[in-house]
DNA sequence: AGACGATGTGTCC
DNA sequence: TGGACACCCTCGTC
């Protein structure tokens, strides 16, 4: 075309680099005829040697000619790829569909040969789910042990009740993005969060406006929370700025258990974060780790540190997480940045001496046990792959089941964790935000995925297209059939209802969604107009009126990729 | 509307 | 071992 044929008549544009190579990049402009490209084109201007467009001695030295004339040469960038910086595609949002560069591996599944959109743990090939070698190769003496092991976890599946409406919401509740969500232990409607300047929010999500923000516990990232088991009107929290916070939920009023920098900042290299927290309240202890691999145990009647640090994960390397077994709680898991998560005994503890060490690729962000019978072990490593040991007593060398869900993206975002679903029976299913993001009816939403670890499926994906956040932070109600959401500085509460039900309950309270702080554009679509400090808009069903329907092609995928005997 | 920057991890040298 | 730099679809602010 006369695009084409201008594009002939100006020279081809050579990036220094021997990278822009060989005949890929030759055919693949063909393809490409964008008129802008070719005004863009005009812009190029290169050495009139350069026309053969291979790089050689002979182009060097002809650029260094040109750049001892001082002739400018400007290359546009604006028509290759933002990933790979090459010409002939490009990478990108296309309307709410995200285009992957084809030079890259899978960022999905991390495998070469294919690009995220047809990643064969994204695209559903058969009725969704990925044909996986499930030969059950288990013996007799395996269901005698798991009975006796998991004897009040019912071996049949009960169906899923998924929280997928949005009830409620506090938008820019926070002033930092939310890292961390606890629900009131015995109090049903008392939601906690915690953000990454260290403040606590106090949300009664059934009275919606009684809310409170607590400043001034800690001055950095809140990175986990834990209710005190003998006193539910208080929390303790671990922070960034290195310490341990017990806190009066009443008052707001903290005291520290712990500061690992009493003496202020005195460098990156000295300075003690605080990250992996849990409880043994049998032992009146609180574990905490640090970001030089390092536990600390602090006495909850002395509100004292007892004995020294103990080196648990790879010297220098942060601790992320740490979980009490609910059904012996002296045995602790941790996982953290040295791509381990590990089984350890409190009793006999000392550097070295863990029970078992979990391998993962990459960044472990997570690891639970199960919540009920404590048997199973789920974690979420970096490498988007959600981890599955089916048995704590049995072979622990390599995981039951890995599955493949977008979840990698580290900075910038809150860390996703996979976590169980306290009232599942089964101890099935699991709840993590998802990082990439799929086409709604046109809106580009991440949502949010339940998935069934026992066999991999996904069983449903809960998005609002009001909410075009990621949501890495998500909490499941141990008694009801709630789930709770931070997504950026905004909290989100979930319910399990029929939409009719939705729609019925709203038109008699209709004020549920609270606007807080600046009314600048944000990319919650909530509201729209708001005012000063707080205000409440009325939940119009803006997002009724909007409800996706899902592409019909992927309704149920299965994110399955290996499983183990 | 577009630019910028706060940020963590991995890889290279 | 440590510094420099590269990063995929962020999100809020100016």
């Amino acid at each position: 075309m006369a695009q084409r044929t201008r594009r002939m008549a100006f020279p081809r544009v050579v990036i220094e680099s021997d990278t822009d190579s060989e005949s890929s990049s030759e055919e693949e402009e063909e393809d490409e005829a964008p008129g802008a490209v070719a005004e863009e084109d005009e812009e190029e201007e290169v050495s009139d040697k350069a026309n053969d467009g291979k790089m050689g001695g002979k182009l060097m030295d002809s650029l260094d000619v040109k750049k001892k004339q001082k002739a400018p040469i400007t290359i546009s960038l604006k028509n290759v790829c933002k990933v790979c910086k090459q010409k002939g595609h490009q990478a990108g949002f296309q309307g709410a569909t995200y285009v992957d560069c084809p030079m890259k591996p899978c960022f999905l599944c991390k495998m070469p040969g294919h690009t995220t959109m047809t990643c064969p743990h994204r695209v559903a090939v058969e009725h969704g789910v990925i044909p996986a070698p499930c030969k059950n190769t288990r013996k007799l003496l395996d269901y005698v042990f798991e009975r006796q092991l998991r004897a009040d976890v019912t071996m049949i599946k009960p169906a899923f009740v998924i929280p997928d409406q949005v009830d409620c919401a506090v938008i820019r509740y926070h002033s930092r993005r939310i890292t961390c969500l606890e629900f009131h232990p015995t109090n049903n409607n008392i939601l906690l969060s915690g953000d990454k300047k260290g403040q606590l929010g106090v949300w009664d999500y059934v009275k919606v406006y009684e809310k409170t923000v607590y400043g001034n516990i800690h001055s950095c990232i809140l990175n986990n929370m834990r209710f005190n088991p003998s006193n539910d009107g208080t929390l303790y929290a671990a922070s960034s700025d290195g310490t341990v916070s017990c806190v009066d939920l009443e008052t707001g009023m903290s005291f520290p258990l712990m500061d690992l920098n009493p003496n202020g900042w005195q460098g990156p290299a000295n300075w003690r974060m605080l990250y992996g927290m849990d409880i043994i309240p049998e032992k009146s202890l609180v574990l905490v780790a640090d970001n030089f691999g390092y536990l600390y145990l602090v006495d909850m009647r002395s509100n004292k540190k007892t004995g020294d640090a103990i080196l648990i994960h790879k010297k220098g390397s942060k601790v992320v997480g740490l979980h009490c077994n609910p059904v012996q709680p002296e045995i602790l898991l941790s996982c953290g940045n040295d791509h381990f998560a590990r089984i350890w005994d409190v009793r006999q503890l000392e550097a070295g001496s863990s029970l078992y060490d979990l391998r993962h690729s990459r960044v472990v962000n997570s690891a639970y046990f199960s919540p009920q019978s404590g048997s199973k072990i789920l974690t979420t490593a970096q490498d988007n792959r959600l981890r599955v040991w089916d048995y704590i007593l049995g072979d622990l060398d390599s995981p039951s089941r890995e599955i493949v869900h977008s979840h990698d993206f580290n900075r910038h975002l809150t860390p996703f964790r996979a976590e169980w679903d306290p009232k599942d029976p089964s101890e099935s299913l699991a709840v993590i935000g998802r990082y990439i993001s799929e086409n709604y009816n046109g809106a580009a939403l991440h949502p949010i995925d339940f998935i069934d670890t026992s066999t991999g499926q996904l069983v449903a994906e809960v998005m609002d297209p009001n909410i075009t956040t990621i949501t890495p932070v998500n909490k499941l109600h141990p008694r009801d059939d709630v789930m709770a959401s931070g997504s950026s500085r905004s909290l989100f509460i979930w319910k399990a209802m029929k939409s009719e039900l939705v729609q019925e309950v709203d038109e008699k309270n209709q004020k549920k969604i609270i606007l807080c702080g600046k009314a600048d554009k944000t990319n919650n679509k909530f509201g729209g107009e708001t005012h000063d400090d707080s205000d409440v808009d009325t939940f119009s069903r803006k997002s009724k009126n909007l409800k996706c329907e899902k592409r019909e092609s992927k309704s149920s995928r299965s994110y399955l990729t290996k499983r183990k005997r």
